[in-house]
RNA sequence: GGGGGCGUAACUCAGUGGUUAGAGUGCUUCCUUUACACGGAAGAAGUCAUAGGUUCGAAUCCUAUCGCCCCCACCA
């Protein structure tokens, strides 16, 4: 009834479909829904826009094993899809996309740009659904929401608010990075900043009414035009005659102090630095110090201001130092220059670099948001996974800078902040305000131009998807979520902001667990990059392999926390494993009838050793596998698992041990595999379910309890290694002595000749051979060809070498007077086992 | 400058105080085609980076060193 080779095409998406259909995703739907306990997870939201790459796959992986698992243990398993508008990503996307077209967002004005934008999202916001549901995601459609749904915008607008009326939000003059091409500032996380060679030009500034002059060393010479300072070790003895005087600046003839600040490092360059206040944020702060001026030589487009002067005025910065150089070498006041390296300010969505500019943007005051955080990190309201990120986000958090929210772009939640036309003072509100301005009396205004960061919506996302500002029963039930799920590039960008402002507006955590996966790496051990195309892309290898072997192979042989590197061998290797259960499960039902599974009554006992053994070792690996899930430790519960299907299972008690099948113990065995492996591989093992006729889905039965081993099967286990012994013996023997002659040997013991037939597939000679030895394999007496016992004494001689190390070591723990006494327990029946099996093989 | 991770078989990686250190891939030899060649058996292959220390016992904990990688920071 199944066909030979597994084929994930034909079965996925009909498998999904009827997942949907039965409406198990929504926990409201399970059976006993109301009696469940919560156990919720909010899904990162992936960029509405953008393309699912492996590493989505690993988050939505890791995260559906864990809501499968919850939903089969008896939980109301809430997974909370969504996607997330992405400021800068789209606009930047969509901007380029007009642009090709001819068409400029500023030609077209702000509401046309955003209907395309809209229009946009429409057509492609689909998609990365669509490549979710591709990956067995079994999160809840029904509650899916988008960052700018009008309930989210809502939130986001509620928050802000909030956050103004509480002064935690204000408006500020600060040098802020600026992206040049993509015309907006960024945060500081947004910044990536580049090792490069670079000149470090050291220039003299002439001071006033003397012929004394101070050198200051810059890379960036243009910016001498916007100085209001020079700046040096209040200790530095170089210069304390100098500290008060007058500097007159070359080129624009200015005079500024010398003054002195702690900021300044002596043993850099010349000990003396100049101080651009517009232009650079140390220096910004230099400024606020010493209550300097602050010009603006450089504007939003890269270009020299008027305030630079004639020469100046609407040149680019590059042009803009090619002169300056070119002065100063004619006035010869370059001391000289010098090849150094240092690192350069990248913005790292355009690749283009910073232009460190004086802003006026709106800023969250982060230093009480943060105290709450790590007061909720400490107190282990939120326990990190491994927990060494935690402190990772500790000192992040104890360091925190206020948070630039004011993003120049046109797509997304527009700042509720109304400025009075008359004397700019703010007002927040979501409409525009009908009072007079509390400033100036006056009745116009303008609304604010700017959007918020787009981690600021983000940063709701656990609450404002289950109703906030509403108090709904979802929010009441599934708030603190269980777990968060993650890799560790977004733990500043997102973790940190959803806690503190989880914390700040509903006093409470976002989520008790924070679980952070390592990144997917290419083969070559980089990070993967769509641009050199050295990525894996999920889509196609789910395609091609399945989902459930990329599924696996996202999940087998990693830990928690830690890269790995990701390649189509490996995924190969798993669908090799998928194809491993499909042909096993096909000879279980094709064993007896009808091609049932059995249901939980179906727990076999007696049987012979090799039944009770195979039980045994499933009842241990499933309750390894629950241990391991527990701990997150994806990759050992999947190896475990498969171990047992595939080598002890398949390879052994189905394929090895020839002796004729206990029915229901090769379903009982197949259907708890299913069972445990199902949230893992959730296709195949529903589609193995599904084509024995299994009425209730496989999504939603129950997980297995911890089940204790009973006295027969713990027995087993160590009986059953003595056994296999005899059966790979035996076949050594087969191997060994075949070459395509037939093999001689007869049991001269206790054994039936045609009991021992039947256990190992060996063909038995009436009579021994003439030149026979005898052989004694786990008691039993054959006489074997002489060649054949040769190979089998050295076969054996190795595992009395073998032997009697570990005995020798395992003499050494009993003796041990200072070893805990389970320890030498333990030892102790490991060294009788020992010594039995020495004494078997003689 | 501060912080973190990694170094285990040819390759990719698990394991993190107490079985003879494991898996997958690859390799060698053999078997098999009425569940599966996307298969089965057997095998070769590792002074667990190096040097000290703690411990009855260290791949595992501590210290130092070497090598690789990453994150953070106002290196003018």
């Amino acid at each position: 009834m199944l066909p030979k080779a597994y084929d994930p095409t034909s079965v996925e998406t009909p498998i999904y479909q009827r997942w949907l259909k039965a409406g198990f995703f929504n926990p409201d739907k399970l059976p006993n829904a109301k009696r469940r306990k919560p156990f919720s997870i909010s899904m990162p939201p992936p960029n509405v826009t953008g393309e699912l790459h492996i590493g989505h796959s690993l988050d939505l992986t890791t995260q559906d094993i864990l809501t499968r698992w919850k939903r089969m243990s008896g939980f109301a398993s809430l997974w909370l899809p969504g996607t997330d508008h992405a400021g800068i990503a789209t606009q930047i996307l969509v901007e380029r996309t007009l642009r090709e077209q001819g068409i400029s967002r500023y030609a077209i004005g702000r509401e046309t740009f955003l209907k395309h934008v809209w229009q946009w999202k429409e057509k492609y916001g689909e998609r990365i659904v669509e490549q979710i549901k591709r990956l067995g995601a079994s999160c809840d459609w029904s509650r899916e929401h988008f960052t700018m749904d009008p309930n989210l915008t809502t939130a986001v607008q509620t928050a802000f608010l909030k956050l103004f009326a509480d002064g935690l939000v204000y408006r500020g003059e600060r040098v802020i990075h600026w992206c040049v091409a993509d015309q907006t500032a960024i945060s500081d996380l947004e910044v990536e900043y580049r090792e490069e060679p670079g000149t470090l030009w050291h220039i003299r500034y002439p001071l006033l009414n003397r012929k004394q002059s101070i050198t200051v060393a810059t890379t960036r010479p243009e910016t001498m035009l916007g100085d209001t300072a020079v700046a040096v070790h209040p200790e530095d003895k170089r210069y304390q005659s100098l500290i008060g005087q007058k500097v007159k600046l070359p080129i624009s003839s200015r005079l500024v102090p010398i003054i002195a600040d702690d900021h300044v490092d002596p043993s850099f360059g010349t000990g003396a630095v100049k101080v651009t206040p517009a232009h650079d944020a140390a220096d910004f702060a230099m400024a606020e110090r010493h209550a300097l001026p602050k010009p603006a030589v450089i504007d939003q487009r890269g270009q020299m201001t008027a305030a630079a002067g004639r020469d100046f005025a609407g040149i680019s910065t590059l042009q803009a130092r090619d002169l300056v150089l070119q002065m100063l070498r004619e006035s010869r006041l370059i001391a000289k220059y010098e090849q150094i390296s240092h690192s350069v300010a990248y913005c790292s969505r355009s690749n283009t670099i910073i232009e460190p500019l004086l802003s006026k943007q709106w800023f969250v005051k982060t230093k009480p948001l943060a105290a709450l955080a790590l007061k909720a990190l400490h107190s282990k309201k939120t326990v990190v996974v491994p927990d060494r990120f935690a402190k990772v986000l500790i000192r992040w958090l104890k360091n925190i800078k206020d948070w630039n929210i004011s993003r120049q772009l046109w797509w997304g939640h527009r700042l509720p902040i109304w400025y009075c036309v008359a004397c700019d003072t703010p007002t927040a509100s979501i409409k525009e305000p009908r009072a007079r301005c509390r400033n100036c009396g006056d009745r116009a205004y303008r609304h604010d131009e700017d959007t918020l960061d787009t981690w600021f919506s983000s940063g709701l996302w656990t609450f404002s998807t289950l109703g906030w500002p509403k108090l709904t029963s979802d929010l009441k039930r599934f708030h603190p979520t269980s777990v968060l799920g993650t890799g560790w590039d977004i733990l500043f960008f997102w973790v940190a902001r959803m806690m503190m402002l989880s914390l700040y507006f509903r006093q409470e955590v976002p989520f008790k667990t924070v679980y952070i996966h390592g990144l997917v790496l290419n083969a070559e051990g980089k990070k993967m990059s769509k641009s050199k195309g050295t990525g894996v892309d999920p889509i196609p290898m789910a395609e091609k392999y399945g989902t459930d072997a990329l599924r696996l192979s996202l999940v087998i042989g990693t830990a928690p926390g830690l890269d790995f590197r990701m390649s189509e061998q490996k995924i190969a290797g798993q669908r090799n494993f998928c194809n491993k259960l499909w042909n096993v499960s096909r000879y279980v039902l094709s064993q007896g009838s009808p091609p049932k599974l059995g249901g939980d009554t179906a727990k076999p006992r007696g049987g012979t050793l090799a039944d009770a053994w195979v039980i045994a070792r499933l009842n241990e690996v499933s309750s390894t596998v629950t241990q391991h899930l527990a701990k997150y430790q994806f990759g050992l519960a999947v190896e475990a698992l498969q171990q047992f299907l595939w080598k002890d299972f398949a390879d052994w008690y189905v394929e090895i041990h020839k002796v004729e099948k206990n029915t229901a113990v090769l379903r009982h065995v197949l259907r708890q595999c299913l069972i445990l492996l199902h949230p893992f591989a959730p296709f195949i093992t529903e589609a193995i379910w599904q084509a024995v006729g299994e009425k209730r889905l496989l999504m939603i039965e129950s997980w297995p309890k911890a089940a204790r081993l009973t006295a027969a099967q713990k027995n087993s286990l160590p009986e059953f290694g003595n056994f296999q012994r005899l059966v790979i013996g035996l076949r050594n023997l087969k191997i060994h002595g075949a070459n395509n002659q037939p093999l001689s040997i007869q049991p001269t013991a206790k054994l039936n000749r045609e009991l021992l037939a039947r256990l190992t597939g060996v063909a038995f000679a009436d009579q021994a051979p003439a030149e026979a030895d005898r052989v004694v394999i786990a008691d039993e007496q054959l006489m074997v060809p002489g060649a054949v016992a040769k190979q089998y004494a050295d076969w054996r001689q190795r595992e009395v070498e073998q032997l009697n190390r570990y005995i020798a070591q395992k003499e050494k723990l009993v003796a041990n007077a200072k070893a805990p006494g389970h320890v030498r327990e333990q030892a102790k029946s490991d060294l009788s086992a020992a010594r039995s099996r020495l004494a078997e093989l003689g």
